[in-house]
DNA sequence: CCAATGTATCTCAGCGCTAAGGCATCCGTG
DNA sequence: CACGGATGCCTTAGCGCTGAGATACATTGG
């Protein structure tokens, strides 16, 4: 590990990434560096990266998601009821907050899965603003056969990863996550 | 650092994590932990966090292309052209390979480009299927004006980062990208 | 109790992207 | 050289999301 940690830190430093792999954001910070030798670009080696990754990943996870006739919005929702526990049941405005969109996207989410009878949407006894979201049999059924394969997906994303760069990988995103402001609820 | 290390191993091995700080995750992998304790939900401790921080780097990002008139696929166009260096000039092929998105999305940002005479597309000397796409004076000077505001803003969000972790950072996302077959050109 | 403000959800126009396909051009092979 | 497949770019329909705003209901303070 401390090989690998000098190397990124070399490359921090400006000098060009020496290992066997140079990658697409490698090549980005280079072509900046001779552009715009005045301007320290190392923080694109972070950013360029989460982008890429973010986009990569987002496809493979997708991928999985199809095979249950779901996508990545979808799949969020249902997950998100699941979890919460019997009854199996929040608030849009629940939703949103832990899916991080506009209640617009939740509404049009929603309309979905209620037209596929995943879930159902009635009104609240306590608030009638609010509404409640619960997930029927099907709803529940096709989650809790999904959730395995999803897993299995994001545990062969992370093979080439060994404890410790996981470990260093989620400290440094939840570090960056508090600073931004994300908390629970 | 050993001590954030061991923090996170003991949450990859299904401990709660310790520290003052609990975030959106942390709270989704515990409720998961209660409701199907036989399935190991680990690897959402980092796409769970990669995909929050994605969208909030991004949103915060776009406010400072917002500020020079811009988002960030256009400001990824205007990049892309920029670092190439003179004569500054791509074909959409190329920009398309870059910028990770269909064919059809670089053609609706050029004509954008194109329209407020950030670029010029030219057909070319040498294959006549193929456009070459120019950065303007304007395009040139936008870019250049909106580049350090960036780098400004990418390096306030890595402030909270001490160098360990910035290099085990783009560690774990360099191997990953690499398993993900991401590769330069 | 009322008025003013806040909250929960939905509506809808507009935006950028994808997926599929069209068209022109290039290139390798027989 | 002719042809068939590959390539480069554009077009278009459709999709999910945002941002702005509408509506209905809840809460607060006088």
């Amino acid at each position: 590990m401390w090989l690998t940690v000098t190397s990124s830190l070399r490359n921090l430093a400006g000098i060009p990434y020496p290992g066997p792999v140079a990658d697409h954001v490698d090549r980005v910070v280079a072509q900046w560096g001779a552009e715009r030798p005045e301007l320290d670009v190392s923080p694109m080696e972070v950013f360029g990266r989460l982008k890429r990754l973010y986009r990569l990943v987002d496809a493979e996870l997708n991928r999985t998601f199809g095979e249950h006739g779901l996508d990545a919005a979808s799949f969020d929702v249902l997950a998100t009821l699941r979890r919460s526990g019997p009854p199996y049941r929040l608030t849009p405005t629940g939703l949103m907050q832990s899916a991080m969109v506009t209640s617009g996207a939740i509404t049009q989410r929603l309309d979905r899965l209620e037209a596929r009878g995943l879930v159902t949407r009635t009104a609240s006894d306590v608030d009638g603003r609010s509404r409640e979201v619960t997930l029927t049999p099907e709803g529940y059924a096709l989650i809790d056969r999904a959730l395995p394969d999803h897993l299995a997906t994001e545990h062969r994303l992370l093979a080439g990863l060994d404890d410790a760069q996981t470990a260093a990988f989620v400290d440094a995103m939840r570090t960056l996550l508090a600073a931004l402001g994300d908390s629970p609820k």
